[in-house]
DNA sequence: GAGGATAGATACATGCTGGTGTCTATGTTG
DNA sequence: CAACATAGACACCAGCATGTATCTATCCTC
């Protein structure tokens, strides 16, 4: 289910290249939280100048990716254990709101509850063949697609920065475990079951129990 | 209630001026939405570089202030009336997901209510002073130490850019009105009675319908 | 003479400046 | 109406000034 939402920033060609690049290292976990590094740094592995390295840093700066220190250069954010709480509260919180709205607005719903059949039935393919990181992709469209049923920028946008960020979570520790898989896929189901009869309080306290299951183990 | 959330990000002397300036002159609202400018101008106000603006720009671009459109300029990025939906729905869910957090935490409950309550006070003398627009801040304030009280730094930081953009949307359209008052301040003191009673299904009625009269009638 | 503190020097990274090339939109001319 | 010229604005670059941390050599004390 598209939903209009800002596009992505296009600074100029080589900005672009050093948010990509200083993106991924930050994200593929490379570099440890805490970490140091300069602009010249990733001027020099790019071959351009430092100004649209430092367009990259402010931009990932404002996603909490990084941290500039004046003067010294910039560190990656490390993340805590007790960021975890709040990140997997936030996402609680954003996917529950979601739902709400999405039930004030019925003509919508069946949309929606296809949207998700869908999506459960692409994650299951992936359970068949046994592709854990696709599953684990999969899992991320889920929920993502939960939150865009709602149709709000704003918390479609920040739940797209909370995904991001548990995902350099999950990186540090372990992926998603293959005997979980059918327990998630069976719960997904019944998330889609609590939209689909309007049980906006059986979706809650399905969510809380799903996360729980699979981060807070 | 303070809490430690990250700090400004200090980018330098002349950065932090421009960044100032253009936030004053969008959240004044002198400047309408969608009105186009450019870097020179703020550069030329404060006599300053490019640069250093353009480090404004982009950091105003991530809190959705601004628009920046390639080798054209900055636009400012408009507030339609779907929106103020879209962000008080925000508020809601992070409201109440703040309150459901706290009230798991019951050994910090009572210090959150005597913050609440003393934050209340002080709205109450705004009211008695005939000060709406200090009353209108105790009011930010007082929905503030709420989402305070969940302890989340995310969602802390994200309610804060959700009063920024609603406080965008006000200066267009009416402030508070006086008659509202006193039914502002007894559904303050409501919602707080619910969170003293550990009532969050109670609290977020009372707060959907306390927000639905303030900004939805 | 040995050990530790301190002042100076060094390396490094940022913050900002001025300027160049390029792109977009606008106005002009045939 | 189309092609061209022009003006405005950005995207980027190279360089300078500034600030910070580190290393070293000297000095003082014991």
């Amino acid at each position: 289910m598209p939903y209009p939402t800002s596009p992505e920033p296009d600074a100029g060609p080589a900005a672009d290249r050093a948010y990509d690049l200083t993106k991924k290292l930050v994200l593929s976990g490379e570099l440890p939280g805490g970490h140091l590094f300069s602009e010249g740094e990733i001027a020099g592995l790019l071959g351009v100048s430092r100004t649209p390295v430092r367009e990259a840093f402010l931009r990932l700066q404002a996603e909490e990716l990084l941290r500039l220190i004046p003067k010294r250069g910039a560190v990656v954010v490390p993340v805590s254990p007790e960021e975890a709480e709040d990140v997997l509260d936030a996402r609680e919180a954003i996917e529950i709101a979601a739902v709400r709205r999405l039930l004030h607005s019925p003509d919508l719903l069946p949309a929606a509850v296809a949207d998700l059949q869908a999506a459960l039935r692409i994650q299951q393919a992936h359970a068949d063949a046994g592709d854990v990181h696709a599953f684990a992709e999969a899992d991320e469209d889920f929920h993502g697609r939960i939150v865009a049923a709602g149709r709000n920028c704003l918390t479609i946008r920040f739940y797209a920065t909370l995904a991001e960020r548990q995902q350099r979570m999950s990186m540090r520790a372990l992926g998603p475990v293959p005997e979980r898989l059918p327990g998630v896929l069976r719960e997904h189901a019944e998330l889609i079951a609590t939209i689909e009869n309007g049980d906006e309080q059986g979706f809650g306290t399905a969510l809380r129990a799903h996360l729980d299951g699979i981060h807070r183990s």
